[in-house]
DNA sequence: ATGCTTGGATAGTGGCACTCCCCAATGAAG
DNA sequence: CTTCATTGGGGAGTGCCACTATCCAAGCAT
């Protein structure tokens, strides 16, 4: 298939096809002359994952190349591919480490992972860009004045650790379709959009539940 | 306190604060005269509001000016606020109505409601943004070849309404600190990170307790 | 009197995700 | 064989966003 058929069958414009091309998300076609290139279905595949990825994961585009390139990459181990596309994903900004909120949450957030008995994230704290977001976010909150204190955390990071079981059982059960680490990060990337949509579709649900419309 | 100590106590550049006034997010202060204004504990609460909303919450300037405008609608009864300030938060991009993937997704997801007994959800699917992004995320999923069906996704749905319940204790026990919408819309923009912060934590922790590193 | 700070306003910056336009080569149609 | 739309490639331009810089006249502090 050329371009323009690609283009189609994929519904993203030859021009944004060439820019993905040349920012090295989508490898090249196999060139048949000047003129033409030839691409297949997992190049078609790949595009539908890269326009995923952007558009419902909101991941730039510079991250997608970086993610991908993990993903791809065949020298790491199936958890190790997993673990090293999810620490490239956009994370927030580097905090103020000499803040006392900051400095604070950092320790109440090693407690919560020492209580909860995740022995790897708590081997991972001093890197793990996710430890760095949930010290951020908890930096803010308590900056705010409200005690996020480690015990109220402990009953959301037990939910979230069922969520990773099923994220994990999805995985097994899907193996064989495309056995590479692109469905753990789609697992990361798509699945967190909708968890987010549920959980908002949740809190109006129990909202209105419980104080309806006074 | 005048800018410059609103500034400092915040660690907002005036620049960045006169743009967030200008930006109308802030209120005005106290205008003494010509070239002095007064600002006083609650704008110092507010700027930190909406940092946090922005560095954390990832939320653009223009939304968070929308999302403040209803926290502050005293016409509004609480449970409306925090819904009209969720949906004012940025979601996917309405989808292509005539493609085929996302009207399948738009039937599966009003099945799932159904299933779930969402009845105020379900009475929401036309114009919840929520919901949108639901279908969206569906939509994408299925054309990446995976069936991703309603009894996937009802214990993910159960798990967040579970959220859901610890979200609403949560302002329940806080209401006397700050007793606007504010605690709701931190609830959804601050809360949001960190849950996607403990799925990426607990992912890691499960992959590896699975898996190792082989 | 002087020099710094204030609010107000305008213009500029850098990053991002495209999008437009031009090119020479080419393959398809008449 | 001639026309003509299409191809991949590449550079420049666009629109949006979140600031950031600079300028200004008015005032307050010393």
């Amino acid at each position: 298939m050329r371009l323009a058929e690609l283009s189609e069958r994929s519904g993203v414009s030859t021009a944004t096809i060439k820019y993905y091309l040349r920012e090295g998300l989508l490898a090249p076609g196999h060139q048949i002359n000047t003129t033409t290139a030839e691409y297949d279905e997992e190049h078609l595949r790949r595009l539908k994952l890269i326009r995923a990825m952007i558009q419902v994961g909101r991941v730039p585009v510079a991250t997608v190349k970086e993610v991908l390139g993990h993903v791809d990459d065949d020298s790491l181990p199936r958890a190790m591919r997993l673990g090293a596309a999810v620490w490239a994903l956009p994370q927030v900004p580097e905090p103020d480490a000499d803040d006392e909120f900051v400095q604070g949450a950092r320790i109440a957030m090693e407690e919560l992972l020492k209580t909860l008995g995740w022995s790897n994230a708590q081997a991972m704290t001093a890197v793990s860009p996710s430890f760095r977001s949930l010290v951020v976010a908890t930096a803010a909150l308590r900056r705010l004045g409200y005690d996020w204190s480690p015990e109220t955390l402990v009953p959301y990071a037990r939910l979230m650790r069922q969520v990773a079981e099923l994220d994990m059982e999805f995985m097994e059960s899907h193996v064989s379709e495309a056995e590479k680490a692109e469905v753990a990060v789609l697992g990361v990337v798509l699945v967190e959009p909708m968890l987010q949509a549920l959980h908002r579709l949740a809190q109006e649900e129990e909202s209105t539940r419980r104080y309806g419309f006074e």
